[in-house]
DNA sequence: TCGCACATGTAACGTGTTACATGATTCA
DNA sequence: TGAATCATGTAACACGTTACATGTGCGA
């Protein structure tokens, strides 16, 4: 079995921490911040259906009070493990140049773990994000001075971006770290 | 007609920047920064394909000295239209928000413009920026003291990534309002 | 002769987007 | 009566990913 996708991913970790019909994550997506990782009804149900179908989640109907039959679903033991899995797992260099939002989507259910699982995630990132840098440095010296500047200040761009980012994971472990 | 593609776009300025094959592309793709937007043959043959359909590109075959012929692709005047529109097209706070490695690709390409194009490029992004910043942090008052942090943690990451971006837009607008 | 650099493509597959379809209840 | 909210879903479509297929010439 492949691993879940991003969104189905999103949407176990919202499960986790409270049960939900597909019409209250959709609510979800569309007012929180997390709706950056979409979506739709034409996402939502089929990932909720994929989710089900490999026995992640399972949703209960529910017919007692509703407008309309709703079915609420919850992770199953094996949805959580797979989860709990999804969250510990190493940071590498290439999920920081590529997967940066999915990584900041992990973090933020990181509650769902313990603290010393949260200080591993950052310091973690924090590293893989200074590897990434350093290759960046390294790329940057190929601009040449007599080009158009513009490639080279959106490569800047890109550098600044994963600072912030390096910065980011060290304050927030000094942050986890004082309040242990 | 719609828009291309991020990766149509990437294409049509790279073959505004010099003419290529497939195979160039596919080599600056994997070696430089741009390869954030992919890529592999599965993508690049395919996405030419659609651009010369649709008349944005025309490529001629060269049969000299290759060992195998190779198709050489231009830009048509179409073509050149249709990435210039897209390079001086405006820039909401909603693309900000989803939008921004795509943005950063069109600034990549202002080389291709005048520098008051650029220069009207990065205000309206810093302006965009800003006030996308503005409706984070009204959300983020949201998030309560007594939840576990890392929700508002994460957040306050996207906060810090667009400062950095709305920095960075003001600095290089510097950058070419005194070169000028 | 083996593998690498050059060079072009196709096929299967999964997934997200957009738009649509359905239907009950509440409230102005 | 009509709109909004609650609630679930499907269908068409386009696109990217991965993996595969094919073929030449050059250097070790």
């Amino acid at each position: 079995m492949t691993d879940p996708t991003t969104l189905e991913f999103a949407i176990l970790g919202l499960l986790s921490l409270a049960p939900s019909t597909g019409y209250d994550l959709m609510h979800i997506f569309e007012t929180t911040a997390i709706g950056n990782y979409s979506s739709s009804p034409g996402a939502i149900y089929p990932a909720l259906g994929r989710l089900e179908k490999r026995g992640l989640i399972e949703g209960v109907v529910d017919d007692s009070q509703a407008l309309r039959p709703k079915k609420v679903f919850r992770p199953t033991a094996d949805g959580a493990k797979t989860l709990r899995r999804w969250l510990r797992s190493g940071i590498t260099k290439n999920d920081v140049q590529r997967r940066l939002d999915e990584l900041l989507l992990k973090f933020a259910f990181h509650s769902l773990l313990d603290a010393e699982a949260t200080r591993d995630f950052l310091s973690g990132l924090a590293k893989a994000t200074d590897e990434y840098l350093a290759d960046l440095r390294v790329q940057r010296k190929i601009f040449s001075d007599d080009e158009p500047p513009h490639g080279r200040m959106a490569f800047e761009f890109g550098i600044d971006r994963y600072r912030a980012c390096a910065r980011w994971a060290r304050r927030t472990l000094r942050h986890f770290e004082e309040s242990s």
